[in-house]
DNA sequence: GGTATGAATGTTATAGTATAACATGTCAAG
DNA sequence: CTTGACATGTTATACTATAACATTCATACC
């Protein structure tokens, strides 16, 4: 089930493998890499608290809500108010390292950080995985047609509902 | 500041007219007549709560939190629990009588019901205005996405968060 | 070293959003 | 006029999120 890696995971970036079970230890090992890396770049910090939850997001591999990761934080020593968790999730989205998942008022790992990415979310409710779309030629539509009004971007949320490959098989 | 009308709102469709002020009086009716016709041709009913949410939606001609909803409702003798508040908007949203804006937790009313369209909303975070936008190449792109992993879409969120061209001028 | 400074964390408290479960009411078909 | 389905009302609770303040920690500077 494990896949090679040399400087990419498909298992992790390409949607319809993510749908599909694989080992993605080491995407989480390249995420955190990557993280600490940019993290370090901008003078930022990446503390205890916050790598433990983008640890957590990226172990799980699927979209957690905040008093999950929560949970877990408290389990292991940190503090066990909402506070504790809302930051270092609030911290990681700002920072490209964490996407906020609306639909499912839930949070998840980003998979490539660091890249210039406005993502599109694809969001099985079969199996409840997220994966990461490429977002590029939806982004530009969007632009497009705010652009008519003369509406300014500056964040946007792209998620689609549906059912990935397998649960389609399995329904 | 009123515009004339026969058989469009360009007011409440294209969204830089919708981010000016304009009389919406006729959007209302228009939006209310032909939501009781796609009611009644479904076989649905469009009952004196879920009618009078949609007129609030309509009158208000921006986005209404659930409870904002709910304390219009309770004001004018209606049941005063959030379920009552929620119960209409959900039947509403399942019609395509109205839309649920996630980044705002907030409801819409839909501008041209009955037409299939998957709606992208443009949210004014000066104004709190919410646009919908024609979202047809927003969805045709976002198919492809979804369609290379094999995965099928059901329901999407498409909304842009940013400024309008008033208040862009305005800061 | 000592200490001012700002950032991060911890904590208390509360606000805001949403749904489950059940009781009551209403209306149309038979 | 009763049955059945749907709609509404109500109680209770679960879930999500943030404001405000106290404390700790790291860093830079003297």
């Amino acid at each position: 089930m494990a896949h090679s890696h040399i400087d990419a995971c498909p298992g992790c970036e390409v949607p319809d493998l993510a749908f599909a079970a694989h080992d993605h230890a080491h995407c989480s090992a390249d995420a955190l890499a990557r993280a600490e890396a940019l993290v370090a770049e901008k003078g930022l910090r990446l503390t205890p608290v916050r790598r433990r939850v983008l640890e957590i997001l990226l172990e799980e591999h699927r979209a957690l809500g905040a008093y999950d990761v929560l949970t877990r934080l408290a389990a292991e020593g940190f503090g066990n108010q909402p506070p504790v968790a809302y930051r270092a999730l609030d911290f990681l989205e700002e920072q490209g390292l964490a996407h906020r998942i609306r639909r499912l008022n839930a949070f998840t790992a980003c998979m490539h950080p660091g890249e210039a990415h406005a993502p599109a979310f694809l969001i099985c409710r079969g199996c409840n995985v997220v994966a990461e779309a490429p977002a590029a030629p939806v982004m530009a539509a969007l632009q497009v047609a705010a652009g008519q009004s003369g509406f300014v971007i500056e964040r946007s949320t792209i998620e689609a509902l549906g059912l990935c490959p397998s649960c389609q098989v399995a329904a």
